[in-house]
DNA sequence: TTTAATTCGGATAAAATTGTCCTAGAATAT
DNA sequence: ATATTCTAGGACAATTTTATCCGAATTAAA
């Protein structure tokens, strides 16, 4: 579904998220143990997102990763997914045409629209703040 | 969504099963041209699938790919998706954690457990035939 | 029986993705 | 000032996926 850059990205995100909730700015090595990720390859996905404005940098000691309160409720997971994957989740042809859409289908467009808008609105309509929301009770989980 | 090996095999079957459906034995070079792939690799998919018993090989002279009729109407695109790139697609976690499921969950796992069920509820009900309805009066297409 | 057309399968190559390493630069604390 | 703790980013390496090449085996037709 997405690249394992675009599931780190997510994980990595809704870690600091979940983070800045409570005040705290996250370091690079501890987003990447608390997600189980590898460390340099997550650096490079936070750099992304960095540039994309999904998280925030803060260069230097004490320095780390954090997400404004504001864009922890604005920031869908969306904007990661095109961030890091691009639009092809939500547009590419589910049979890899080129030039696949209602006026010349694949045997499977329709079909496969409306499990793409489906995807499409769940990921336009899940927050970070959503994402965030079991975490702390350990409902939910970011490794394993 | 799938891999390129995976839809190739889609657009391949469908190929060979509209082409059967008229009689057809098809060659891999003309399966290849019908549906824009590259040659040696659209033949490595179809050994696959041939192993996995969804197109029938001839070898030789007159050789090629061909499909019973009772398997055009009874093979469905799961069994394809199924053949090349595994259960991933239906059983895998969207953020890539090794161990989801509805008892240690990650964040989106009820979502994607939704949109995948319908992923594969469209799967396992579209057969090959369903596949080659719209080709031969061009209201769908393999190429492009 | 030879030739031509075909699939099969192993080896290899190219490209994309995933992952690592290292140095530079930035910011803080001592 | 200097040492320490960070991110940034370039270069490189490993792995996976995609793709190619070629000889062997098979079959039909000439």
């Amino acid at each position: 579904m997405f690249s394992k850059a675009c599931e780190y990205g997510i994980r990595a995100a809704t870690y600091i998220a979940s983070q800045s909730m409570m005040g705290r700015r996250v370091s690079l090595k501890e987003i990447a143990e608390e997600i189980d990720s590898p460390v340099a390859f997550t650096a490079k996905i936070l750099q992304q997102l960095s540039k994309n404005q999904i998280v925030d940098s803060v260069k230097g000691a004490t320095g780390g990763f954090e997400i404004q309160r504001i864009g922890i409720d604005r920031i869908k997971l969306s904007e990661i997914v095109y961030a890091i994957d691009g639009d092809n989740v939500y547009m590419g042809c589910g049979l890899g045409l080129k030039k696949c859409n209602a006026n010349k289908p694949c045997p499977v467009h329709n079909k496969f629209v409306q499990i793409r808008n489906d995807l499409r609105y769940m990921l336009e309509n899940t927050s970070l703040y959503e994402m965030t929301a079991g975490l702390e009770v350990r409902l939910t989980f970011l490794k394993r």
